[in-house]
RNA sequence: GCGCGGUUAGCUCAGUGGUAGAGCACUUCCUUGACACGGAAGGGGUCACAGGUUCGAACCCUGUAUCGCGCACCA
């Protein structure tokens, strides 16, 4: 590697890895591979998307499993694709075309030129996210990307609706559904948000009839309602049967004001008597629950809202064309010069709001398409008998109630981008029929001209993706999936359907772990969103920082299960631990030498077999946090691992030798080092890919690698395992060691402390004098003379201090700071004092502790040792403290 | 109403039975031949509250408060 530079550039490596990347075929499965599969399928992003913070968590996640799966030797295929996202993609195609002057409404295109244009715009645009997950660095197999609109994808789409059809599981009907009015179509349950939305209750008086139809003088039953509106519909007004105050009118009817329409009072079990007035108008198309009753009193329907949610004909004269909101002020108007305005109450009451447009959805009685869900209950034991295992846990319960309430699913919607319902009707006879084309007689047809539900589509992605119908090698080979990654927001949209599906249409599941990740807000709780303006554009940060500082600074804070809350710092973070591995490597090789192969176990000093011994701590840590799906873990422990210990302790250590003049022991600490930096890159790769295959090739610890194990590039590289009991016989590792050494870096900190409490300049440099408690190697020493900054460090076994040296104590031995002349005996008694202090609470807890028989006798004896040991180390630090307070004459 | 989460340092959060942690922010000092995107040393927490279990509780149990989310809703 030539000269590098002192600060890591991202901007100047990662383009040219990712295409050298792809120029290998590095993220190309090959199902014919002997190696294991492990799979994973992305939650196709929208066509219309951008990318946001969101995606970016997700798909980092799944690179670092498919990047780290590579590296355990497995055969990985991550299938990316996008989503034809029907109703945001017709939408925004619609506001570009209006904006054009090309249309006013896509009528004046007619479907098919409106369909060009669609199609015209996904060329242009739709590969927009797609061009964006690859600035992340996401190693996707592209080879193999897939749009839900692409015509194996859509066959596969229209052979599922055909078969649910022919086993009567796909049905017709005319039902109450959600409608939005805006995208001018119906939505499944899914696709509502209830809101709390602040209103009005207002009270009514609707006049009475005598049995001769004219108006009872006096007479009033009075209906409570919040959508004024809709009583231009009312077919009745319904009471509880049992409600002594209305038992008398029940069977008799009132007049509609505004419409002057008698109408019946009905008797429903369904009115509670201690709402409101215990009367309620019932508006048959234009409430689910009025439906109902509708339905079980034999009353028409009158539909007065029209689906774009303006008032219809029927709605009178006066009204019709006019907006429903519009007609709401009208109508109180109205009741109000009638006189028949009681009173309005403030009202605070949930109202179901369109996902997509935003708009209260409006119950809207139309013909749709409805899917009874197949392969329930082996989806839902599938998940409770852990085949499926949701991380975190918790969302298993959720996800359970769900599949116990399941409701027909409303799949057409009124749109034209889509996949169109397989379903002609002839036109004469009325015939229906389905199948995957078109009747030969066509002419003599029409097509159904709803389309179907874009989740209708995506519910197949785990196998569509991979060439389903066709018993392709891809689909032997890496169906089922291992691992799912995606938002628990569309966990039923997306995850419960997929599973249904997989059981209906493969007879297995589709994956067999999902990841539900947190949702990213701003650093102050709220959402993202492009309204607040608080979302910050992935690329500009990747601009910013690279790609590697984000995914690192983004998996560093988001913990299994938890919203995160970003911050830009966070990202910073992550920069600057690139440059800290950057210059790390620089720092080695600056050293010189080739890189360094074998480590001789009689040349390794104490601070070489703690490095080995923590970086196997680490290799455990990121194993078990691995095995967990606890990323934000494995971050943090590399984060320290590799910044606290290796960079702040040990390659200071290593100053000793490396500016020593023992060739020999030098080469041994730069065996160690290559090992642990090699050992490090690579348990870095997945989080970081651009800066890790760049140091991997530039130390040149490929060199030495097999061509498909790490000797191309690092992403084939052997994922590090811990070091095995052999291998810590070999050189003499044992935790024994690991205590001395660090008892060795805690006393260097109190002796660096010492210089603080005299108010000594950290550069200037003095001589400390070390009278040991146990014998200790001359490199220790140098060692310690390094990380002290010391000019010397004497061992002295007999020294004796004069009054007021400064001193702190240790298993080690007395460290002394004397300085002749400058002692400030006061500020060192106050100093001894307050360590004094700290010292013996942790005594009087230790004592109280360990005096109590309860403790002695019942816990478990390695603690019982451990609690022995820690008072007695309190107590020799205090006569150590004592003497050195006795010296000061204290 | 039902369910699920959160409440730990100034901020954001880790930490599921055995000495309270990290990053950022803060204080003081340092441009020493890897790194100022850096180094050193510090200050700062009755772990929301109340009971209980235990030798021992931030952690387990019960309850309360509070914030957030989801589901279900009566006009």
């Amino acid at each position: 590697m030539p000269e590098i530079s002192k600060a890591y550039e991202p901007q100047a490596v990662e383009e040219k890895w990712y295409q050298f990347w792809l120029d290998q075929k590095a993220f190309e499965a090959n199902p014919d591979s002997a190696k294991p599969p492990y799979s994973i399928v992305i939650p196709p992003p929208n066509v219309t998307g951008m990318l946001h913070m969101g995606h970016v968590l997700n798909n980092t996640i799944q690179d670092i499993l498919s990047r780290k799966a590579r590296m355990e030797g497995k055969e990985v295929l991550w299938l990316p694709g996008t989503d034809h996202a029907g109703i945001a993609t017709q939408a925004v195609v619609e506001k570009t075309l209006r904006k054009q002057g090309l249309m006013k409404h896509r009528d004046d295109l007619g479907r098919e030129a409106f369909l060009q244009h669609v199609w015209a715009w996904k060329e242009k645009h739709g590969g927009i996210i797609i061009q964006q997950l690859k600035k992340l660095g996401c190693s996707c197999d592209w080879s193999r990307q897939r749009f839900t609109m692409d015509p194996d994808y859509s066959r596969c789409v229209q052979k599922v609706f055909v078969e649910l059809y022919k086993k009567d599981l796909i049905y017709r009907g005319k039902r109450m559904v959600n409608w939005d009015p805006a995208a001018r179509t119906a939505l499944s349950d899914e696709e509502v948000e209830m809101t709390e939305t602040k209103g009005h209750l207002w009270h009514f008086k609707y006049p009475l009839l005598n049995a001769d139809g004219q108006v009872a003088e006096g007479e009033f039953v009075v209906v409570a309602t919040t959508r004024p509106e809709t009583m231009l519909g009312d077919e009745a007004v319904a009471v509880n049967p049992k409600d002594p105050r209305y038992e008398a009118i029940v069977g008799r009817r009132c007049l509609l004001p505004i419409q002057n329409k008698p109408i019946p009072i009905i008797g429903d079990d369904f009115v509670d008597p201690k709402f409101g007035t215990g009367c309620v108008k019932v508006t048959p198309a234009h409430d689910p629950n009025d439906y109902q009753m509708a339905a079980r009193h034999n009353l028409p329907c009158t539909t007065v809202i029209g689906p774009d949610g303006a008032m219809t004909a029927e709605a009178g004269a006066a009204y019709a064309g006019v907006d429903r909101a519009e007609a709401r002020k009208l109508v109180i108007q109205a009741l109000t010069e009638l006189g028949l305005l009681l009173k309005v109450e403030d009202y605070v009451h949930n109202v179901g709001h369109s996902q997509r447009s935003g708009v209260p959805i409006e119950p809207y009685l139309s013909e749709q398409w409805f899917l009874k869900y197949p392969g329930v209950d082996a989806s839902a034991s599938a998940v409770a008998e852990g085949r499926i295992s949701f991380h975190p846990e918790r969302w298993s319960k959720t996800y359970a109630h769900w599949m116990t309430n399941l409701r027909d699913w409303c799949i057409s919607r009124q749109l034209w981008w889509g996949h169109r319902v397989p379903v002609w009707y002839h036109r004469t006879t009325g015939e229906v029929y389905c199948g995957l084309d078109a009747p030969e007689d066509a002419a003599n047809w029409l097509q159904d001209t709803d389309v179907l539900d874009t989740w209708f589509s995506s519910w197949l992605w785990p196998f569509a993706t991979m060439g389903w119908p066709d018993k392709t090698s891809t689909l032997a080979r890496f169906y089922p999936t291992v691992d799912l990654v995606t938002g628990p927001d569309i966990i039923f949209f997306w995850v419960a359907r997929m599973i249904m599906a997989g059981y209906e249409f493969m007879g297995d599941l589709p994956f067999r772990h999902v990841y539900f990740t947190g949702i990213i807000r701003d650093k102050l709780g709220r959402k993202m969103s492009k309204s607040l303006g608080n979302s910050p554009d992935p690329l500009e940060l990747i601009a910013k920082y690279g790609a590697d500082a984000l995914r690192f600074g983004t998996m560093r804070s988001a913990p299994l299960g938890q919203d995160v809350l970003f911050d830009e710092k966070d990202v910073e973070l992550g920069r600057n631990f690139c440059n800290k591995l950057w210059n790390a490597c620089r720092f080695r090789q600056m050293q010189g030498g080739e890189v360094q192969g074998e480590i001789r176990p009689e040349l390794l000093s104490g601070d070489d077999r703690w490095i080995l011994m923590r970086l196997d701590q680490a290799i455990g840590e990121i194993t078990t946090a691995f095995a967990e799906y606890r990323f934000n873990e494995a971050t943090q422990a590399l984060y320290r691992f590799f910044w606290s210990e290796y960079c702040d302790w040990y390659v200071e250590a290593t100053k000793a030798v490396l500016h020593g003049t023992d060739a020999v022991r030098k080469a041994n600490t730069l065996a160690v080092i290559d090992f642990i930096l090699s050992h490090a890159l690579r348990l870095f790769h997945p989080f970081l890919p651009f800066i890790t295959e760049d140091l991997w090739q530039g130390m040149g610890y490929n060199q030495d690698m097999p061509a498909d194990q790490g000797g191309v590039t690092i992403m084939f590289a052997p994922w590090p395992k811990q070091l095995g009991d052999d291998f810590r016989a070999h050189y003499g590792l044992s935790p024994a060691l690991m205590d001395a050494v660090s008892l060795k870096y805690e006393l260097v900190s109190q002796g660096r402390n010492l210089k603080r409490e005299a108010k000594i300049q950290a550069g200037k440099k003095v001589g400390y004098i070390l009278k040991p408690a146990l014998p200790l190697s001359a490199e220790d020493t140098e060692v310690m003379r390094l990380l002290l900054n010391a000019e010397t460090l004497e061992v002295n076994p007999d020294y004796v201090s004069a009054k007021g040296t400064p001193v702190v104590h240790s298993p080690l031995g007395e460290l002394y700071m004397p300085l002749t002349g400058l002692v400030d005996e006061s500020a060192e008694r106050d100093r001894l004092k307050r360590e004094m202090e700290k010292i013996e609470v942790e005594i009087t807890k230790g004592e109280q502790r360990l005096n109590n028989p309860a403790f002695t006798e019942k816990a478990p004896p390695q603690v019982l040792q451990e609690h022995r040991q820690r008072l007695s180390d309190w107590i020799a630090k205090r006569d150590q403290i004592r003497a050195a307070q006795e010296r000061l004459g204290a």
